[in-house]
DNA sequence: CGCGAGCTTGACGTTGTTCAACTAGAGTGG
DNA sequence: CCACTCTAGTTGAACAACGTCAAGCTCGCG
């Protein structure tokens, strides 16, 4: 368990016994793919982590269509923005694979870092990098048509999630149609097109970037 | 000068001798309307609140299309997720009225609240509030069209910017669909049809919301 | 009085969603 | 081991929703 609160970047400014209560007061939760680990709306009494797998945080529109904000990788909190003023989840997460989840209590939580100026600063700056995000992705929403919102949802999980050029993720069309802010179909046609044209190579759930360059054009573009 | 800090709810925790620190290393500019105030991608050297008027905070487009985020009222800090980490603005800030704005450089801001608990904390709820603005703006552009978002607009400008039913806020049609991410048309169009509907009522540049309740269905069904 | 910015309206075209039908592959039970 | 089912993926066609364009209007201000 200590290693796992290792891999969390704001618990490395914690103290050893510090992160020894941590992990006392923590569970450890296994959740098949497609499962809802938080649900938006609900009693927030956690802070969350996986620590394997891959998640999705969305949100969840009235007619049943989810639109994804992130994809969360092993060791990146969830449930941030939850821990102070209103306890509600604002999001939803849910598995994207097989994955194990870490629940930490709301309460231990503020003990341990309420007051400690690094975590104080590093939640700050965490914000500050979420800010950014949640504008690129309003950006995106508010002023580009299907090809830039797309090109940037690749470029996105090439860049940020995979970090690799290949992507073998096993995130669905639809999933992938919900990061983007499209249809499932759009996100289908989209794929066999950039497939066809030489600027991503498509096998089965695997996608591997191409022409990275004519991808980056499309988002600017819009 | 003083008295300004004053109605910066951040600055209330701060001691009297830190705010007469902070006010003799501020300047107040006064601005016409429709001025830039922050350019969105520039160097930020100051955090920045307006002292009277009303601002808007937006992402500008590729293609001259602003988005407009949040409507900002005077005390309220403009640039705080431009403090740490990255050191541009990540939006702009532009007059909706003439305006007094007064800066404040980054530097001594952090000199004084670094360190500081209770601002800190502060800050954090400040981002925490912040991002459920961020995702709603996320879910009404992502899932709801255009009756769904002018609702959310008028709702949000009645609700949090001029608390009452009376908008007399002098916003064009055009930031009026800035605001809720369609075009200038659509708004005029909505305007119109709300208005012989009798959910609303025009009188020039000023709205009376008449069947809230109606506007609030709106929303909902996107 | 005239000019220009903002406002208004209608017609038109584009974009992207929706619907429906079909395919492929993975798991399940007899 | 084979049929069945269920989910995910795919494709085409029709339709609705909005933006765009163009033209005319109004009002405030010099």
């Amino acid at each position: 368990m200590l290693q796992y609160l290792e891999n969390v970047s704001l618990f490395k400014f914690l103290t050893d016994e510090e992160k020894a209560r941590l992990a006392e007061n923590c569970t450890i939760i296994k959740y098949k793919k497609g499962e809802t680990i938080c649900k938006q709306g609900s009693f927030a009494n956690h802070i969350v982590f996986l620590t394997d797998g891959l998640g999705k945080n969305y949100i969840e529109g009235s007619n049943d269509k989810n639109l994804i904000i992130e994809i969360v990788r092993p060791f990146e909190l969830f449930g941030l923005t939850s821990l102070f003023k209103e306890n509600v989840f604002h999001l939803s997460l849910a598995s994207i694979t097989e994955t194990n989840v870490c629940f930490i209590g709301k309460k231990i939580f503020a003990d341990i870092t309420e007051g400690n100026n690094i975590i104080s600063k590093n939640i700050i700056e965490y914000f500050c990098v979420k800010a950014e995000h949640y504008f690129k992705k309003i950006a995106g929403l508010g002023n580009k048509q299907l090809h830039g919102r797309f090109a940037d949802a690749i470029l996105y999980l090439s860049k940020e999630i995979a970090q690799s050029k290949v992507l073998e993720l096993s995130i669905t069309r639809k999933e992938l149609g919900e990061l983007a802010g499209i249809s499932t179909e759009s996100a289908i046609r989209l794929l066999s097109e950039l497939n066809h044209d030489g600027i991503i190579k498509l096998e089965g759930k695997k996608i591997t970037l191409i022409k990275d360059n004519l991808l980056e054009k499309l988002s600017e573009i819009g």
